[in-house]
DNA sequence: ACCTGAACACCGTTCAAGT
DNA sequence: ACCTGAACACCGTTCAAGT
Protein backbone atom coordinates (compact mmCIF):
# COMPACT_ATOMS: atom_id res chain seq x y z
CA UNK A 1 0.00 0.00 0.00
CA UNK A 2 1.92 3.34 -1.28
CA UNK A 3 -0.55 5.24 -0.03
CA UNK A 4 -0.25 7.70 3.31
CA UNK A 5 -3.33 6.61 5.31
CA UNK A 6 -2.76 7.84 8.63
CA UNK A 7 -0.47 5.04 10.33
CA UNK A 8 1.38 4.36 7.09
CA UNK A 9 3.38 7.36 7.85
CA UNK A 10 5.44 5.40 10.61
CA UNK A 11 5.02 4.03 13.83
CA UNK A 12 2.42 1.03 14.98
CA UNK A 13 -0.51 0.38 13.26
CA UNK A 14 -3.39 0.94 16.33
CA UNK A 15 -5.46 -2.65 17.41
CA UNK A 16 -7.31 -0.18 20.05
CA UNK A 17 -9.65 2.95 18.91
CA UNK A 18 -11.61 5.48 21.31
CA UNK A 19 -14.93 4.16 19.98
CA UNK A 20 -13.95 0.57 20.96
CA UNK A 21 -13.22 1.59 24.52
CA UNK A 22 -16.21 3.76 24.58
CA UNK A 23 -18.60 0.77 23.50
CA UNK A 24 -16.98 -1.65 26.02
CA UNK A 25 -17.10 1.31 29.15
CA UNK A 26 -20.43 1.62 28.02
CA UNK A 27 -21.52 -2.82 27.93
CA UNK A 28 -19.82 -2.75 31.73
CA UNK A 29 -21.67 0.25 32.89
CA UNK A 30 -25.00 -0.66 32.02
CA UNK A 31 -24.45 -4.29 33.17
CA UNK A 32 -22.90 -4.18 35.91
CA UNK A 33 -23.41 -0.22 36.82
CA UNK A 34 -20.64 2.37 37.00
CA UNK A 35 -18.55 1.11 40.32
CA UNK A 36 -17.28 -1.70 37.86
CA UNK A 37 -16.26 0.52 35.36
CA UNK A 38 -11.96 0.06 36.17
CA UNK A 39 -9.31 0.94 34.13
CA UNK A 40 -8.15 -2.18 34.54
CA UNK A 41 -11.59 -4.08 33.94
CA UNK A 42 -11.91 -1.98 31.09
CA UNK A 43 -8.57 -2.95 29.51
CA UNK A 44 -9.10 -6.80 29.93
CA UNK A 45 -13.00 -6.12 28.34
CA UNK A 46 -10.83 -4.77 25.36
CA UNK A 47 -7.90 -7.85 25.44
CA UNK A 48 -5.50 -5.51 26.06
CA UNK A 49 -3.59 -3.62 29.30
CA UNK A 50 -4.41 -0.62 31.64
CA UNK A 51 -1.78 1.85 30.11
CA UNK A 52 -3.03 1.37 26.41
CA UNK A 53 -6.28 2.87 27.35
CA UNK A 54 -4.08 5.56 28.25
CA UNK A 55 -3.27 6.65 25.19
CA UNK A 56 -6.62 6.86 23.69
CA UNK A 57 -8.56 8.40 26.92
CA UNK A 58 -7.07 11.25 28.94
CA UNK A 59 -7.65 9.74 32.08
CA UNK A 60 -10.94 7.80 34.11
CA UNK A 61 -12.38 11.36 34.03
CA UNK A 62 -12.00 11.83 30.82
CA UNK A 63 -13.45 8.48 29.99
CA UNK A 64 -16.95 9.59 32.18
CA UNK A 65 -17.21 12.55 30.01
CA UNK A 66 -16.89 10.62 26.26
CA UNK A 67 -19.55 8.22 28.22
CA UNK A 68 -22.03 11.24 28.91
CA UNK A 69 -21.28 12.76 25.59
CA UNK A 70 -22.23 9.30 23.72
CA UNK A 71 -25.39 8.94 26.42
CA UNK A 72 -26.52 12.90 25.60
CA UNK A 73 -26.34 11.82 21.81
CA UNK A 74 -28.89 9.66 22.25
CA UNK A 75 -31.34 12.05 24.00
CA UNK A 76 -34.47 12.20 21.75
CA UNK A 77 -34.96 15.84 21.18
CA UNK A 78 -38.69 16.79 20.78
CA UNK A 79 -40.82 18.71 18.58
CA UNK A 80 -40.56 22.25 20.66
CA UNK A 81 -44.09 24.34 20.74
CA UNK A 82 -44.04 27.93 20.12
CA UNK A 83 -45.17 29.04 23.39
CA UNK A 84 -42.46 29.72 25.83
CA UNK A 85 -43.47 28.03 29.00
CA UNK A 86 -44.51 24.96 27.46
CA UNK A 87 -41.43 25.03 25.02
CA UNK A 88 -39.39 25.62 28.08
CA UNK A 89 -41.07 22.76 29.83
CA UNK A 90 -41.30 19.96 26.90
CA UNK A 91 -37.49 21.01 26.17
CA UNK A 92 -36.80 20.54 30.26
CA UNK A 93 -38.81 17.18 30.56
CA UNK A 94 -37.16 15.78 27.86
CA UNK A 95 -33.99 16.61 29.08
CA UNK A 96 -34.30 15.14 32.80
CA UNK A 97 -36.17 11.89 31.12
CA UNK A 98 -32.76 11.58 29.45
CA UNK A 99 -30.85 11.82 31.38
CA UNK A 100 -32.61 9.62 34.59
CA UNK A 101 -32.52 6.88 32.39
CA UNK A 102 -28.91 6.90 32.52
CA UNK A 103 -27.91 5.43 35.80
CA UNK A 104 -24.26 6.37 36.51
CA UNK A 105 -25.58 10.14 36.02
CA UNK A 106 -24.99 11.58 39.05
CA UNK A 107 -21.11 10.68 38.89
CA UNK A 108 -21.15 13.13 36.01
CA UNK A 109 -23.76 15.42 36.47
CA UNK A 110 -21.85 17.16 38.72
CA UNK A 111 -19.84 18.88 36.19
CA UNK A 112 -21.14 21.64 34.40
CA UNK A 113 -23.99 23.81 32.92
CA UNK A 114 -23.14 23.39 29.53
CA UNK A 115 -23.08 19.73 29.89
CA UNK A 116 -21.66 18.11 26.66
CA UNK A 117 -22.07 19.37 23.16
CA UNK A 118 -24.69 16.52 22.14
CA UNK A 119 -27.14 18.43 24.40
CA UNK A 120 -26.21 21.84 23.78
CA UNK A 121 -30.17 22.01 21.98
CA UNK A 122 -31.10 21.86 25.48
CA UNK A 123 -29.72 25.28 26.34
CA UNK A 124 -30.28 26.95 23.49
CA UNK A 125 -34.61 26.23 23.61
CA UNK A 126 -34.38 27.49 27.21
CA UNK A 127 -33.00 30.91 26.38
CA UNK A 128 -34.21 31.12 23.41
CA UNK A 129 -37.99 30.66 24.82
CA UNK A 130 -36.83 33.19 27.29
CA UNK A 131 -35.70 35.88 25.04
CA UNK A 132 -39.52 34.89 23.39
CA UNK A 133 -41.07 36.07 26.58
CA UNK A 134 -39.30 39.34 26.80
CA UNK A 135 -36.22 38.21 28.76
CA UNK A 136 -33.06 40.02 28.05
CA UNK A 137 -30.33 37.85 27.63
CA UNK A 138 -28.58 38.15 30.76
CA UNK A 139 -31.92 37.23 32.42
CA UNK A 140 -32.78 34.54 29.73
CA UNK A 141 -29.46 33.16 30.74
CA UNK A 142 -30.07 33.02 34.70
CA UNK A 143 -33.65 31.45 33.94
CA UNK A 144 -31.76 28.81 31.73
CA UNK A 145 -28.84 27.78 35.32
CA UNK A 146 -32.34 28.43 37.43
CA UNK A 147 -34.24 25.33 35.59
CA UNK A 148 -30.90 23.55 35.03
CA UNK A 149 -30.25 23.74 38.94
CA UNK A 150 -33.67 22.34 39.71
CA UNK A 151 -33.45 19.63 36.71
CA UNK A 152 -30.38 18.30 37.96
CA UNK A 153 -31.01 18.95 42.22
CA UNK A 154 -33.92 16.69 40.83
CA UNK A 155 -32.22 13.97 39.19
CA UNK A 156 -29.30 13.73 42.10
CA UNK A 157 -31.58 13.54 45.03
CA UNK A 158 -34.37 10.92 43.16
CA UNK A 159 -31.02 8.69 41.99
CA UNK A 160 -29.88 8.75 45.65
CA UNK A 161 -33.51 7.58 46.74
CA UNK A 162 -33.81 4.75 44.71
CA UNK A 163 -30.07 3.97 45.41
CA UNK A 164 -31.18 4.28 49.11
CA UNK A 165 -34.54 2.04 48.22
CA UNK A 166 -31.99 -0.46 46.42
CA UNK A 167 -29.45 -1.07 48.78
CA UNK A 168 -31.59 -1.08 52.04
CA UNK A 169 -29.61 1.64 53.02
CA UNK A 170 -32.71 3.04 54.80
CA UNK A 171 -31.35 2.99 58.00
CA UNK A 172 -30.31 7.23 58.42
CA UNK A 173 -33.16 7.93 56.72
CA UNK A 174 -35.19 6.27 59.28
CA UNK A 175 -33.17 7.55 62.02
CA UNK A 176 -34.05 11.04 60.94
CA UNK A 177 -37.39 10.05 60.64
CA UNK A 178 -38.09 9.12 64.45
CA UNK A 179 -36.19 12.17 65.27
CA UNK A 180 -39.47 14.31 64.30
CA UNK A 181 -41.09 15.55 67.44
CA UNK A 182 -44.49 17.13 67.99
CA UNK A 183 -42.97 20.24 69.60
CA UNK A 184 -40.53 21.21 67.66
CA UNK A 185 -41.55 20.19 64.07
CA UNK A 186 -45.02 19.74 64.93
CA UNK A 187 -45.79 20.27 60.67
CA UNK A 188 -43.71 17.42 59.72
CA UNK A 189 -45.02 15.64 63.03
CA UNK A 190 -48.53 16.26 61.71
CA UNK A 191 -47.32 14.55 58.24
CA UNK A 192 -46.01 11.97 59.36
CA UNK A 193 -46.03 8.60 58.16
CA UNK A 194 -47.37 10.03 55.40
CA UNK A 195 -43.76 11.86 53.95
CA UNK A 196 -42.61 8.26 52.52
CA UNK A 197 -45.15 8.48 50.44
CA UNK A 198 -45.88 12.14 49.00
CA UNK A 199 -41.98 12.22 48.88
CA UNK A 200 -42.01 9.32 46.68
CA UNK A 201 -44.69 11.04 43.89
CA UNK A 202 -42.63 12.25 40.73
CA UNK A 203 -43.42 15.59 40.73
CA UNK A 204 -40.83 17.03 38.64
CA UNK A 205 -43.18 18.42 35.83
CA UNK A 206 -45.52 20.33 38.50
CA UNK A 207 -42.59 21.72 40.12
CA UNK A 208 -40.98 23.29 36.80
CA UNK A 209 -44.35 24.51 35.88
CA UNK A 210 -44.24 26.50 39.06
CA UNK A 211 -40.81 27.51 38.57
CA UNK A 212 -41.28 28.41 34.90
CA UNK A 213 -44.32 30.56 36.12
CA UNK A 214 -42.31 32.60 37.97
CA UNK A 215 -39.68 33.25 35.66
CA UNK A 216 -41.25 34.25 32.69
CA UNK A 217 -44.53 35.98 34.34
CA UNK A 218 -43.08 39.20 35.93
CA UNK A 219 -41.82 40.44 32.37
CA UNK A 220 -45.07 38.95 30.58
CA UNK A 221 -46.88 41.22 32.59
CA UNK A 222 -44.39 44.22 32.25
CA UNK A 223 -44.84 44.72 28.38
CA UNK B 1 -14.30 1.95 91.80
CA UNK B 2 -17.20 -0.23 92.86
CA UNK B 3 -19.41 1.70 90.98
CA UNK B 4 -21.30 -0.07 87.66
CA UNK B 5 -19.90 2.53 85.15
CA UNK B 6 -20.59 1.48 81.25
CA UNK B 7 -17.58 -0.34 80.86
CA UNK B 8 -16.93 -1.96 84.44
CA UNK B 9 -19.72 -4.39 83.66
CA UNK B 10 -17.00 -6.51 81.59
CA UNK B 11 -15.02 -6.44 78.94
CA UNK B 12 -12.20 -3.94 77.72
CA UNK B 13 -12.24 0.08 78.06
CA UNK B 14 -13.06 1.51 75.28
CA UNK B 15 -9.85 3.61 73.79
CA UNK B 16 -11.45 5.08 71.40
CA UNK B 17 -14.71 7.06 70.87
CA UNK B 18 -16.85 7.87 68.22
CA UNK B 19 -16.70 11.65 68.62
CA UNK B 20 -12.69 11.46 69.01
CA UNK B 21 -13.25 9.96 65.22
CA UNK B 22 -15.45 11.94 63.80
CA UNK B 23 -13.36 15.14 65.24
CA UNK B 24 -10.06 13.79 63.68
CA UNK B 25 -12.39 13.11 60.39
CA UNK B 26 -13.44 16.59 60.57
CA UNK B 27 -10.05 17.74 60.74
CA UNK B 28 -8.49 15.82 58.02
CA UNK B 29 -11.45 16.85 55.61
CA UNK B 30 -11.04 20.43 56.90
CA UNK B 31 -7.40 20.37 56.59
CA UNK B 32 -6.48 18.75 52.91
CA UNK B 33 -9.77 17.65 51.50
CA UNK B 34 -12.66 14.74 51.42
CA UNK B 35 -10.44 12.70 49.32
CA UNK B 36 -7.95 12.27 51.72
CA UNK B 37 -10.05 11.12 54.40
CA UNK B 38 -9.52 7.39 54.62
CA UNK B 39 -9.96 4.58 56.89
CA UNK B 40 -6.34 4.05 57.18
CA UNK B 41 -5.26 7.72 57.22
CA UNK B 42 -8.19 8.47 60.21
CA UNK B 43 -6.44 5.34 62.02
CA UNK B 44 -3.46 7.28 61.95
CA UNK B 45 -4.50 9.87 63.02
CA UNK B 46 -6.32 9.03 65.79
CA UNK B 47 -3.25 6.63 66.48
CA UNK B 48 -5.15 3.27 65.97
CA UNK B 49 -5.88 0.95 63.51
CA UNK B 50 -8.31 0.92 60.59
CA UNK B 51 -10.38 -2.01 62.06
CA UNK B 52 -10.57 -0.59 65.28
CA UNK B 53 -12.33 2.08 63.60
CA UNK B 54 -15.37 -0.43 62.62
CA UNK B 55 -16.23 -0.95 66.17
CA UNK B 56 -17.77 3.04 66.14
CA UNK B 57 -18.63 3.55 63.16
CA UNK B 58 -20.97 1.16 60.63
CA UNK B 59 -18.84 1.94 57.48
CA UNK B 60 -17.26 4.84 55.46
CA UNK B 61 -20.81 6.62 54.20
CA UNK B 62 -21.90 5.98 57.81
CA UNK B 63 -18.84 8.06 59.04
CA UNK B 64 -19.69 10.51 55.74
CA UNK B 65 -22.83 11.25 57.34
CA UNK B 66 -21.48 11.82 61.23
CA UNK B 67 -19.67 14.04 59.94
CA UNK B 68 -23.04 15.57 57.64
CA UNK B 69 -24.74 15.30 61.28
CA UNK B 70 -21.86 17.27 62.50
CA UNK B 71 -22.05 20.26 60.30
CA UNK B 72 -26.07 20.53 59.78
CA UNK B 73 -25.82 20.86 63.73
CA UNK B 74 -23.44 24.33 63.26
CA UNK B 75 -25.85 25.50 60.70
CA UNK B 76 -26.90 28.95 62.23
CA UNK B 77 -30.92 28.85 62.20
CA UNK B 78 -31.84 32.45 61.20
CA UNK B 79 -34.99 34.20 62.52
CA UNK B 80 -37.59 33.63 59.83
CA UNK B 81 -40.20 36.65 58.92
CA UNK B 82 -43.58 35.77 58.98
CA UNK B 83 -44.39 36.32 55.06
CA UNK B 84 -44.85 32.92 53.75
CA UNK B 85 -42.92 33.41 50.59
CA UNK B 86 -40.21 35.59 52.75
CA UNK B 87 -40.01 32.49 55.06
CA UNK B 88 -39.04 30.38 52.78
CA UNK B 89 -36.64 32.08 51.10
CA UNK B 90 -35.01 33.25 54.35
CA UNK B 91 -34.68 29.68 55.62
CA UNK B 92 -33.36 28.49 52.11
CA UNK B 93 -30.85 30.97 52.02
CA UNK B 94 -29.77 30.12 55.41
CA UNK B 95 -29.37 26.31 54.35
CA UNK B 96 -27.55 26.44 51.04
CA UNK B 97 -24.96 29.35 52.65
CA UNK B 98 -25.26 27.11 55.13
CA UNK B 99 -24.10 23.87 53.30
CA UNK B 100 -22.57 25.69 50.59
CA UNK B 101 -19.24 26.64 52.83
CA UNK B 102 -19.03 22.92 53.80
CA UNK B 103 -16.50 22.33 50.83
CA UNK B 104 -17.19 17.97 50.90
CA UNK B 105 -21.04 18.40 50.87
CA UNK B 106 -21.75 17.15 47.42
CA UNK B 107 -20.35 13.75 48.40
CA UNK B 108 -22.95 13.32 51.42
CA UNK B 109 -25.51 15.36 49.87
CA UNK B 110 -26.63 13.27 47.00
CA UNK B 111 -28.08 10.77 50.06
CA UNK B 112 -31.91 12.32 51.00
CA UNK B 113 -34.70 14.66 51.12
CA UNK B 114 -34.72 14.90 55.21
CA UNK B 115 -30.87 15.79 55.61
CA UNK B 116 -30.04 15.00 58.97
CA UNK B 117 -31.72 15.35 62.57
CA UNK B 118 -30.22 18.90 63.34
CA UNK B 119 -31.26 20.40 59.66
CA UNK B 120 -35.61 19.42 60.63
CA UNK B 121 -36.02 22.91 61.26
CA UNK B 122 -35.82 23.74 57.75
CA UNK B 123 -38.43 21.53 56.06
CA UNK B 124 -40.63 22.46 59.11
CA UNK B 125 -40.11 26.10 57.96
CA UNK B 126 -40.73 25.29 54.39
CA UNK B 127 -44.01 23.09 55.00
CA UNK B 128 -45.07 25.81 57.69
CA UNK B 129 -44.87 28.99 55.27
CA UNK B 130 -46.30 26.86 52.43
CA UNK B 131 -49.71 25.88 54.71
CA UNK B 132 -49.92 29.50 56.00
CA UNK B 133 -50.02 30.39 52.66
CA UNK B 134 -52.95 28.53 51.89
CA UNK B 135 -51.16 24.96 49.88
CA UNK B 136 -52.27 21.63 51.70
CA UNK B 137 -49.86 18.75 53.17
CA UNK B 138 -49.53 17.26 50.19
CA UNK B 139 -48.77 20.32 47.93
CA UNK B 140 -46.81 21.59 50.99
CA UNK B 141 -44.79 18.89 50.81
CA UNK B 142 -44.68 19.25 47.19
CA UNK B 143 -43.10 22.90 47.68
CA UNK B 144 -40.70 21.86 49.74
CA UNK B 145 -39.06 19.16 47.67
CA UNK B 146 -38.77 21.17 44.66
CA UNK B 147 -37.10 23.76 46.08
CA UNK B 148 -34.50 21.50 47.89
CA UNK B 149 -34.57 19.81 44.04
CA UNK B 150 -33.28 23.67 43.54
CA UNK B 151 -31.30 24.30 46.30
CA UNK B 152 -29.21 21.00 46.53
CA UNK B 153 -28.91 21.24 42.63
CA UNK B 154 -27.33 24.89 42.82
CA UNK B 155 -24.98 23.56 45.52
CA UNK B 156 -23.95 20.70 43.60
CA UNK B 157 -23.51 22.06 40.17
CA UNK B 158 -21.84 25.38 41.06
CA UNK B 159 -19.56 23.53 43.29
CA UNK B 160 -18.49 21.49 40.57
CA UNK B 161 -17.83 24.72 38.97
CA UNK B 162 -15.67 25.77 41.83
CA UNK B 163 -13.57 22.31 41.45
CA UNK B 164 -13.00 22.49 37.93
CA UNK B 165 -12.15 26.17 38.33
CA UNK B 166 -9.59 25.18 41.04
CA UNK B 167 -8.51 22.29 39.62
CA UNK B 168 -8.00 23.87 35.58
CA UNK B 169 -9.57 20.93 34.55
CA UNK B 170 -11.02 23.75 32.03
CA UNK B 171 -10.84 21.47 28.82
CA UNK B 172 -14.13 19.86 29.12
CA UNK B 173 -16.23 22.83 29.48
CA UNK B 174 -13.97 25.05 26.67
CA UNK B 175 -14.62 21.81 24.27
CA UNK B 176 -18.33 21.93 24.80
CA UNK B 177 -18.09 26.06 24.27
CA UNK B 178 -16.12 25.78 21.12
CA UNK B 179 -18.69 23.88 19.84
CA UNK B 180 -20.97 26.11 19.97
CA UNK B 181 -22.35 27.33 16.02
CA UNK B 182 -24.78 30.16 14.66
CA UNK B 183 -26.27 27.91 12.67
CA UNK B 184 -27.41 25.61 15.26
CA UNK B 185 -27.78 27.10 18.05
CA UNK B 186 -27.81 30.93 17.60
CA UNK B 187 -29.05 32.33 21.24
CA UNK B 188 -26.00 30.76 22.74
CA UNK B 189 -23.52 31.93 19.76
CA UNK B 190 -25.38 35.90 20.15
CA UNK B 191 -24.24 35.25 23.98
CA UNK B 192 -20.88 33.96 22.96
CA UNK B 193 -17.99 35.12 25.74
CA UNK B 194 -20.38 36.57 28.07
CA UNK B 195 -21.81 33.11 28.90
CA UNK B 196 -19.24 32.33 31.40
CA UNK B 197 -19.37 35.61 33.05
CA UNK B 198 -23.18 35.52 32.90
CA UNK B 199 -23.46 31.74 34.03
CA UNK B 200 -20.48 32.64 36.84
CA UNK B 201 -23.57 35.24 39.01
CA UNK B 202 -25.07 33.97 42.11
CA UNK B 203 -28.46 33.86 41.61
CA UNK B 204 -29.59 31.53 43.71
CA UNK B 205 -32.25 34.01 46.09
CA UNK B 206 -33.71 35.24 42.95
CA UNK B 207 -34.23 31.91 41.33
CA UNK B 208 -35.92 31.18 44.41
CA UNK B 209 -37.70 33.65 44.70
CA UNK B 210 -39.24 33.12 41.63
CA UNK B 211 -39.87 29.43 42.14
CA UNK B 212 -41.53 30.67 45.53
CA UNK B 213 -43.51 33.22 43.59
CA UNK B 214 -44.40 30.14 41.00
CA UNK B 215 -45.72 27.63 43.63
CA UNK B 216 -47.70 30.10 45.99
CA UNK B 217 -48.89 32.26 44.18
CA UNK B 218 -51.99 30.31 42.17
CA UNK B 219 -53.15 29.52 45.77
CA UNK B 220 -53.15 32.86 47.31
CA UNK B 221 -55.16 34.24 44.34
CA UNK B 222 -57.95 31.09 44.32
CA UNK B 223 -59.07 32.33 47.92
C1' DA C 1 3.20 5.19 17.30
C1' DC C 2 1.41 2.13 20.06
C1' DC C 3 1.42 -1.42 23.54
C1' DT C 4 3.34 -4.18 27.66
C1' DG C 5 5.20 -5.32 32.41
C1' DA C 6 6.43 -4.18 36.49
C1' DA C 7 6.06 -1.22 40.10
C1' DC C 8 4.33 2.64 43.25
C1' DA C 9 1.44 3.98 46.43
C1' DC C 10 -2.54 3.20 47.78
C1' DC C 11 -7.86 1.57 48.91
C1' DG C 12 -12.28 -0.68 52.11
C1' DT C 13 -13.36 -4.56 54.54
C1' DT C 14 -13.38 -9.53 56.55
C1' DC C 15 -11.57 -12.91 59.57
C1' DA C 16 -9.21 -14.88 63.40
C1' DA C 17 -6.69 -13.93 67.12
C1' DG C 18 -5.23 -11.43 71.17
C1' DT C 19 -6.01 -8.75 75.77
C1' DA D 1 -15.77 -5.48 74.88
C1' DC D 2 -12.53 -3.71 72.34
C1' DC D 3 -8.41 -3.68 69.59
C1' DT D 4 -4.66 -5.75 66.42
C1' DG D 5 -2.36 -8.15 62.40
C1' DA D 6 -2.50 -10.23 58.48
C1' DA D 7 -4.72 -10.94 54.44
C1' DC D 8 -8.09 -10.46 50.41
C1' DA D 9 -9.18 -8.43 46.54
C1' DC D 10 -8.71 -4.69 44.58
C1' DC D 11 -7.61 0.62 42.76
C1' DG D 12 -5.43 4.73 39.20
C1' DT D 13 -1.35 6.05 37.26
C1' DT D 14 3.84 6.59 36.14
C1' DC D 15 7.95 4.91 34.15
C1' DA D 16 10.96 2.31 31.24
C1' DA D 17 11.11 -0.91 27.97
C1' DG D 18 9.66 -3.45 23.93
C1' DT D 19 7.88 -3.98 18.85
Amino acid sequence: MPEATEWSKGGRPPRLSRAEIVAAAKAVVEGEGIEKLTMRRLAREVGSTPMALYRHVRDRQGLLLLLLDDAAERIPRPDLPTDPAERVIEASTAMRDGLAEVPWIVEVLVSDDLLSTAALWYPEAVVDAAIRAGLDESQAVQAYRTIWYYTAGEIVVRAAAGRRAADGTGTHREAVFAAIDAGRTPRLAAIGDRWPALAGRDTYREGLRALVDGLLRPVAQSE
